[in-house]
DNA sequence: TCAAGTTTTATAATCATTCTAAATGCAGAG
DNA sequence: CTCTGCATTTAGAATGATTATAAAACTTGA
C-alpha cells in the first residue's frame, strides 16, 4: 500500500508525508511500519532514497537514473531527467568497493540574480 | 581557530569531530559555538557543507568545485577531483532561482562484486 | 568606569529516525 | 476449526544531531 501510494503520486515524499497520507484515507498504520517498509523497499531497490535535505530523507518512486534540483528555500526536490545532465568519466573506485549509485544534486537559492 | 583547524587537517569533519579536536588541545569551547561558527563559515562561503550522510553534516575546507565518494559502510567521505568527473549541460534552472552549487555523490558499497 | 553591543555558553527543546519488547496476525498441521 | 510457531506491526521509549533560549562573559570606545 505504501509502495502503491508513492507510485501513484509519482513524487518525492518524506516518511512523514507518507505516514500522513496512509493514515488519512482509512487505515491505522504506525510510524514504525512506515519507516520499516520504506527502508525495506529502498533496500530491495523498489524505491530510492534521496539524501539532499539535511533534515530528512526523501523517497523517490523513480529508480531509473536521474538527478535532482533541491530548492534550499522550500526544501523541495524536483527531477532532472538523465538527458539533461551528462556525468562522464567516473574515476576508478577505491579497491574493495563497488558502485551503489551516483547522485547529482543541483542546489538552488531563491530569486534569480 | 575552528577554521584554522579544518584547513590544517584539510579533511571532511563533522561538528562532533571538530568539537572534540577543539577541546582536546586546550580551550573550552561549547558545542553551541562550534555549530554557530561552522554555520557562519558555511554561510559566508569559507567552508562548504556536504550533505551525503543522512545522520550528519560534513564540513569541507575545500570550496573549489569537486565531488565526493561516500562509503556506505564506514560513512567516510573522499574527494573526487573536478577533472575526474565531468558534469556537462546543466538544464535551465526553474525561474526565480539561482545556482547555489552542484554536488555529485558517488555512493560505494563495500567489497567489490 | 560604563553602557551597549556582541559572543559564548549551558541547557533544554526539537525532530527525524531507530530500537525494543509486547501484541497481533497468519498459515499450515492436526 | 484450533493451536503453534513465525512474521509483522505496534506504541512508546531511546538516540543523536542540530537548534533555540536566555543568561553570563567579553569588548569597545567614550
Amino acid at each position: 500500500m505504501i509502495a502503491r501510494l508513492l507510485f501513484a503520486r509519482a513524487m518525492h515524499m518524506s516518511a512523514e508525508d507518507i505516514f500522513r497520507l496512509v493514515n488519512a484515507e482509512n487505515r491505522r498504520v504506525s510510524k514504525a511500519t512506515v519507516y520499516n517498509t520504506l527502508g525495506l523497499l529502498a533496500e530491495k531497490g523498489v524505491i530510492r532514497e534521496v539524501i539532499a535535505d539535511p533534515t530528512r530523507i526523501f523517497y523517490d518512486p523513480n529508480t531509473a537514473p536521474h538527478h535532482h534540483f533541491y530548492d534550499l528555500a522550500t526544501g523541495e526536490l524536483t527531477d532532472i531527467g538523465p538527458e539533461q545532465i551528462r556525468v562522464s568519466g567516473l574515476p576508478p573506485l577505491p579497491s574493495g568497493t563497488s558502485l551503489a549509485g551516483v547522485e547529482v544534486i543541483v542546489r538552488l537559492r531563491s530569486s534569480a540574480k
